[in-house]
DNA sequence: ATTATCTATAGATCTATAGATAATGC
DNA sequence: ATTATCTATAGATCTATAGATAATGC
């Protein structure tokens, strides 16, 4: 049993990082405070001093959801070699679409989050909004003005496309919804 | 208290249309069997003499809820004068956005259905297809070789979009979402 | 006689809290 | 002495069931 503030720090850590991954996974309210805790190592008696209710658990592990997305977001971001083509093959591949876990909670998290608090909604906006900027700079064939209203579409396209390809249980149609909104991406905008 | 077979056909029906339209806007685990009994005009005690089980109903109710997308789809569709800027303006149209509970189920229940069984992922899958071959039939621009390819990402982009601006918190930044896509479709695509 | 709904409740689960235990850190 | 976690549990809520009640329909 450890007791440090370095270990309570990792505990408190490790308790948004297992929630990230299992609200995106299984919804917000899909899992409840026990059975996370469990999932991290713990007891469930500890957790009121890590947060002060359940809500402030989502907000923070929401929060870190997202910015998950943005760490692999940053990750293409730095390399000179990263195209807009990149970013939509990384965006819908079955790999993302396999892995709700540790994928992008822009598409993931959006119906919880529409139904959630300010905090979590301007947290999920900002996300939006790097992603956007993301897009649009890689958008070579526009004009620069042109670029920030076609990234938004595109952006669109990619979250919509890889909702329908988790929920449809046909594995072509899934594959189909994938490659039809990639091949349609990279025609126009390439 | 009724009790005639009519009358439980009739509360069937009520409880289903409420769960179709709850689910939509709280979520499939974000109202229990008592409330929406209680919101039929019911007691909860009578809810297993409708249902196996609440699977049995939220599978009967995300059906509903989807067809329910269904019949104004079918609408349009049997409008001879409805074109392709007639469904994006509809199905990207801030009303829209606001009415979560009537609105379309594709978009307000893709988490929830890519968590759920079989049957329910199978008509969602259907739906899918409906939506996909009511966009391709207005394509007209493109050759009839192309039309089903296009009609599948232009559905994406329709239903990432609502997604996203119903999770924004920021309503410039809202509209802006639903306003880039339809603009980025209508150019061009008609 | 059958059955649709009602009241009441069992049993499981969920959030939150209380008090004990065992380590840290002044 | 303080505090992070543990065991245990309170109180609320959820799904599901039992038995009573009051209509329908043969």
């Amino acid at each position: 049993m450890g007791h440090s503030k370095i270990e309570k720090a990792q505990n408190h850590e490790r308790i948004v990082k297992v929630a990230a991954a299992l609200f995106r996974e299984l919804g917000v309210d899909g899992i409840g405070v026990v059975e996370l805790m469990q999932r991290a190592g713990l007891t469930h008696g500890g957790f009121y001093r890590h947060f002060g209710s359940r809500d402030e658990l989502v907000a923070e592990s929401v929060e870190r959801a997202l910015e998950d997305g943005s760490a692999v977001a940053n990750a293409i971001a730095a390399n000179p070699r990263s195209t807009f083509g990149t970013v939509v093959d990384a965006y819908l591949s079955v790999a993302h679409r396999d892995n709700i876990a540790s994928g992008c909670a822009v598409t993931a998290l959006a119906s919880d989050v529409a139904r959630s608090n300010h905090r979590v909604r301007s947290a999920y906006a900002l996300q939006v909004r790097r992603y956007v900027d993301l897009i649009a700079k890689r958008l070579e064939t526009k004009a620069p003005s042109e670029r920030r209203p076609v990234a938004v579409a595109a952006l669109a396209t990619l979250v919509g496309a890889v909702a329908m390809a988790r929920a449809v249980n046909d594995e072509k149609l899934s594959r189909e919804i994938l490659k039809s909104a990639a091949d349609d991406l990279k025609a126009r905008l390439t």
